[in-house]
DNA sequence: GTAAAGTTGTAACATTAATCACTAAAAAAG
DNA sequence: CTTTTTTAGTGATTAATGTTACAACTTTAC
C-alpha cells in the first residue's frame, strides 16, 4: 500500500490537501516497529515525527525512582504531540514512548517540520486537533486522579484500554497494570477480584475480559 | 501605556515581530478585570483570546458534583491555550477561567485568529511555547497526583502559588485550598498544622507565610 | 457593640490504600 | 516431565485520608 493511500485511510485531515499528501510522500518513510521498542527516550532530541498507522504506542514519564506515570496512548491516525512540540522548539523531550502493540509508522524527519507548518494549513489543523485531544485526555486524567478512588480509576483504565484495543480483552498482568496506575500489585489484584465479583469483568491469567 | 509598549515588556516573542505588533495593535483592546470575574464558562464558545498583562487567572474544570479540578494558572505574559484551541477548532470550551488577582488583559477577537496563525510565524511560536508550557504543567500534575501524598501535593501547591504571587504569602482560607486540591477542609487544616510544626510555614487567618 | 457568618483546631472514628507475608496456580524453561 | 519463574489470591497490619462532630476564634454586617 502506498503512502498516499495510507494517509487517506487514517489521516483524513492531512489527506484533505493534495499538496500536503505530495509533500509528505516526498519526505517520509514507512517503518514497522515491534512491541516494546522504545521510539522516544527521556532527555533526547527527537529526529522524526511519527504518524501511527496501525498498532499502539504508550507514552509515559518516569519519576526519580523509575516508577512510570502513564500519560496517554497514541492510536492509529495520531502522532506524538510531545515530539512535534519538541521538534518545533528544538528542545529535548522528557517523556518515553514505547510500542505497546506492533506498529506501522510513517516517519517524517524533523528538518521538514517548519516547512509543513508554514506552508500547509492542514498540517496545522492536524497538530491543533491532536494537541486538543491529548490535552483533553491528560486533563481528564487529572480529574480522575483528583476525585476518584483506585477502583474507579482502574475501571476507567480497563474501559479505555479495551476501546483502544477494539476488543473486550486486556492482556496484561496485574503487575503491569499496577505499574501503569502507580499502585501495587496486591491492591490491583484485590480490586480486580472485587470488580469481578460485581460481575463487571472475568479474570484469567494475564487476561481480563470486560462484560 | 500603549499596547506596543505592553507587548514589548511582557510578550517578547510576539513583540519580536514589528508587523505582528502592528497587527495586534489594530485589532486588540485592553481591559481591566476584577477578582472573581468569570472570563470563560464551560460549554460556551470563546469570543476573544486574552493576553494576560498583569494579575492572575485560574483555570479549572468542574465535575458533575460541582467540585473543582485545578488545572493551572495563567500568569502575565501568557494566554489561555484552551481558548486558542477552541477558537481554532470552533468548538466550545469545557473549562472555566476566573480572575484570581485583578488583571489587565489584552483582548483579541477570535475572528482574527486564523490570520494571525497564517501570516505571523511569531504568533505560532508563541502558541507552541504556551502549549508546551501548559502541557508540561498538567503532566507534572499527573505525576504528582500519581505518586505523591496529600502533604507533598499541598507543599507543591503552596510553593507554586507563592511563586505565581511573587510573594511568600498565600492569602486563602483552608476551605479554598481544599477545593482547589479536591480534598476536605479538615484534612488541609491538619496537614497545614503539621507543615507549620515542621517549620516550613507560619499560619494565620486566611494567610500562609512560607518560611 | 452585638449577632451572624466565616474560619480554624482537633478528637474520634471509618474507609481506603499500602505493605508484609505467605500460599498456590499457571506458564515457561530445561 | 520436572524445575523454575511468573502470576495471582488473600490475611494481617499499618498508614493515609476522609468524615463527623463540636468548640473557639475572627471577621463582617447591621
Amino acid at each position: 500500500m502506498n503512502l498516499a493511500t495510507i494517509l487517506k485511510s487514517k489521516f483524513s485531515v492531512l489527506a484533505s490537501s493534495l499538496s500536503l499528501i505530495q509533500e509528505i510522500d516526498s519526505i517520509a518513510s514507512i517503518y514497522e516497529f515491534k512491541k516494546n521498542t522504545v521510539i522516544l527516550k527521556e532527555n533526547t532530541f527527537v529526529k522524526v515525527i511519527p504518524l501511527v498507522v496501525t498498532g499502539l504506542v504508550k507514552v509515559y514519564k518516569q519519576d526519580q525512582h523509575g516508577n512510570e506515570v502513564l500519560l496517554y496512548y497514541i492510536k492509529p491516525g495520531e502522532s506524538c504531540i510531545m515530539s512535534i512540540m519538541a521538534a518545533e522548539k528544538n528542545i529535548a523531550v522528557n517523556i518515553r514512548a514505547v510500542i505497546e502493540d506492533d506498529a506501522t509508522v510513517i516517519v517524517i524527519p524533523i528538518s521538514n517540520i517548519s516547512k509543513l507548518r508554514k506552508e500547509h494549513a492542514k498540517w496545522n489543523a492536524f497538530v491543533y486537533e491532536l494537541f486538543n485531544d491529548k490535552f483533553d485526555e491528560v486533563i481528564e486524567m487529572v480529574k480522575i486522579l483528583t476525585f476518584s478512588n483506585k477502583q474507579e480509576r482502574l475501571e476507567d483504565y480497563l474501559k479505555t484500554k479495551a476501546e483502544l484495543n477494539k476488543s473486550s480483552y486486556i492482556l496484561k498482568s496485574h503487575q503491569q497494570i499496577a505499574n501503569e496506575l502507580g499502585s501495587s500489585r496486591e491492591v490491583i489484584s484485590r480490586l480486580l477480584k472485587k470488580i469481578e465479583k460485581e460481575g463487571k469483568i472475568e479474570l484469567s491469567q494475564r487476561q481480563i475480559k470486560l462484560i
